[in-house]
DNA sequence: ATAGGGTTAG
């Protein structure tokens, strides 16, 4: 597989791509790639792996029909090179369609040498033999070369059609190629294709999956014909682009139109369904799962371990978790990112331990889901071993994300230098990620030059997170350091960034419910702000001082109080007390961090009303039950 | 003969 990576790469300095211009080709492709061993007659009595095929299939005669059915029936590469080996001395692959089915079946089986050999010798060449080598090589992750071959296709004067098309433009979404995506598009019109529903389905995806849902939702309209796949790429579609509610929309109106959705569409709206983190729709998506008795494979299964977790049921998400036969390494890794979100650290070292004897080896994304676990429960010796061995021990490398987890590590602790250290140690590329993990550190630990370092580092990199300039401007307000506060605004405005509200969310009897700060646009919002005051001061009599530090600087005590007692989170969790009286446990989402003092508030209030108070922001929870978190983000 | 949709982080 390294050799083909190099083939590619030594094509690319071509300045035009010779590879299929007749037989300068064939000798640089000799110089770089050992020529497919065929075995000789001789040597295949000691081959056991040709020796277990019937013998029939080694004698047939230049029946091209015979020899299709004989290569299908080929179960490894041995016995496709021995067939090849046969017919080459034939004359038999001179046969196009002979030659495409080999083409077609060393490409299906990952020999990706053996596809440019053949495909580059080949004298003749139908649009079947472009379509199998481009869908070939996009299928198999070459995509520069796909691509090349592409415009090596347009380039002699042949017109992409609705075959080759899918395959290229499904390279275009795998490498969020929406530049190269575009000017196919361009050039297949250009061309007077009529695109059929194969085209428009990719065409859709890709468009999506780059982030471009309204070409993608254009083109859908556009379809005289809507299928189950058409519908399922834009369900993902909608997911993707973070408006999951549009996918449920989708969804429903799909049944509606009487379609079955099928497994893909079931693993697809499960994931659509983690991105929207409503926990009712979660229930109705397992229970329809159940009813149409689709079978618990390693896909499916591991997609409901993450909408669970996603949707604030850790424990839902280890009853799947247990009941799947079949894991792989995503699937432990998903359950060790669903005790880490969830403030279980434990639980998640526990987990990766198991996932060791079970002999899965960890992968990047394992060894995140395992810091980030750490980080949110507070594990910090764990967290810095599991570091410090994760290339030694598993040959994983530390990525810019690794980095990023154990800054956060670190810095929750209050260990800042430390994380200062490892950021300026690093030999990956910094990105924003890592600056703005120290500089919510410093928030955290009130730590205004190390902030004012990290954030000049962040700024200058001219992030267009807004998030990033309102975390520092926090950090000034908290300071008293209102001219600084100015400065950053002002900043803000001139790179015509805006400031993003905090919204909290809160879902009562499957109905949603959206809370701004100082919203007062609900209908009980009388209430509201009366069980807050009352909430008050029970919560002050407990111990609850306020932090009012980041609250403007020019108003009175009360008003202050006022204003931090209006926060979207607090409104949320008044109503959930009004709401369900009779419930145990109040569950709300913030699209923004939550403060330090949110969550001293929501402590104290699962002290005194004997609830269980669930926040997630982003993918973080915290678990508030009779007045103990499970996480330690605020140590 | 050749073509489209699904799982883990950030």
């Amino acid at each position: 597989m390294l050799k083909l990576k190099n083939q590619a790469t030594l094509f690319s300095n071509h300045e035009k791509l010779r590879f299929f211009s007749a037989s300068t080709a064939s000798a640089a492709i000799s110089d770089t790639i050992p020529q497919p061993q065929f075995p000789q007659q001789s040597t295949l009595d000691s081959n056991a792996q040709i020796k277990n095929m019937p013998s029939t299939h080694l004698s047939f005669s230049l029946d091209p029909d015979l020899f299709i059915s004989t290569l299908f029936k080929c179960k490894n590469i041995f016995q496709i090179q021995q067939v090849h080996c046969q017919v080459n001395t034939t004359g038999i692959t001179s046969d196009l369609v002979v030659a495409n089915k080999l083409l077609y079946i060393y490409a299906r089986h990952k020999d990706l040498v053996s596809t440019y050999l053949l495909f580059d010798k080949m004298e003749e060449r139908d649009p079947v033999s472009w379509t199998v080598m481009i869908d070939g090589l996009a299928k198999n992750g070459d995509y520069k070369l796909c691509f090349e071959t592409f415009r090596e296709l347009i380039r002699c004067g042949s017109k992409p059609d609705n075959y080759s098309l899918p395959s290229v433009i499904r390279a275009c979404r795998d490498t969020m190629g929406l530049i190269m995506g575009r000017s196919i598009h361009c050039v297949a019109l250009k061309n007077g294709l009529d695109f059929d529903h194969f085209v428009c389905s990719t065409l859709l995806d890709m468009y999506a999956k780059c982030g471009i849902i309204d070409n993608a939702k254009q083109l859908f309209d556009k379809m005289p014909k809507k299928d189950l796949v058409t519908r399922t790429v834009m369900i993902g579609g909608y997911a993707e682009c973070g408006k999951p509610n549009e996918s449920w929309v989708l969804f429903d109106q799909m049944r509606k139109e009487g379609f079955v959705p099928d497994k893909v569409a079931m693993v697809t709206i499960v994931n659509a369904c983690a991105r929207l983190g409503a926990t009712n729709k979660a229930r109705l998506v397992h229970d329809y799962i159940c009813a149409k008795r689709y079978s618990l494979d390693v896909v499916l299964g591991t997609a409901m371990i993450d909408m669970y977790a996603k949707c604030g049921s850790v424990d839902s998400a280890r009853e799947i978790f247990d009941r799947m036969e079949q894991k792989n390494v995503i699937s432990w890794s998903a359950m060790i990112g669903a005790y880490g979100c969830h403030g279980q650290g434990r639980e998640a070292l526990d987990l990766f331990h198991m996932m060791l004897s079970s002999g899965i080896r960890p992968n990047q994304i394992t060894f995140v889901s395992l810091l980030y676990a750490c980080s949110h429960a507070g594990l910090v010796d764990e967290g810095l071993q599991l570091f410090s061995l994760m290339s030694v021990n598993y040959g994983v490398r530390p990525n810019v994300k690794h980095y990023t987890c154990m800054v956060d590590l670190l810095g929750r602790a209050g260990r800042l230098d430390e994380a200062l250290r490892l950021i300026e140690n690093m030999k990956v590329e910094k990105d924003e990620g890592v600056w703005c993990a120290l500089l919510g550190a410093c928030r955290i630990h009130k730590k205004v030059d190390l902030a004012e370092k990290a954030a000049k580092l962040l700024l200058a990199l001219q992030t267009q997170n807004p998030g990033h300039y309102i975390l520092l401007s926090n950090i000034y307000a908290n300071a008293g350091r209102w001219k600084d506060v100015a400065k950053i605004r002002d900043l803000m405005t001139r790179r015509r960034l805006k400031k993003v509200p905090g919204y909290t969310w809160i879902e009562v009897d499957s109905i949603i419910y959206q809370f701004g700060a100082g919203d007062s646009s609900h209908p009980r919002s009388k209430e509201i702000y009366e069980m807050l005051k009352s909430l008050s001061q029970k919560l002050e009599s407990a111990g609850y001082v306020p932090d009012t530090n980041s609250v403007l600087h020019d108003v009175d005590e009360e008003v202050k109080l006022g204003i931090l007692y209006a926060h979207s989170e607090k409104l949320a969790i008044a109503f959930g007390l009004i709401a369900t009286p009779e419930g145990t446990a109040i569950g709300i989402t913030k699209n923004l961090r939550v403060c330090g003092d949110c969550h001293t508030f929501c402590k104290l209030v699962s002290a005194i009303t004997h609830r269980d108070i669930i926040v997630r922001d982003a993918n973080r929870f915290h678990h508030f039950k009779e007045g103990t978190c499970s996480c330690r983000d605020y140590w």
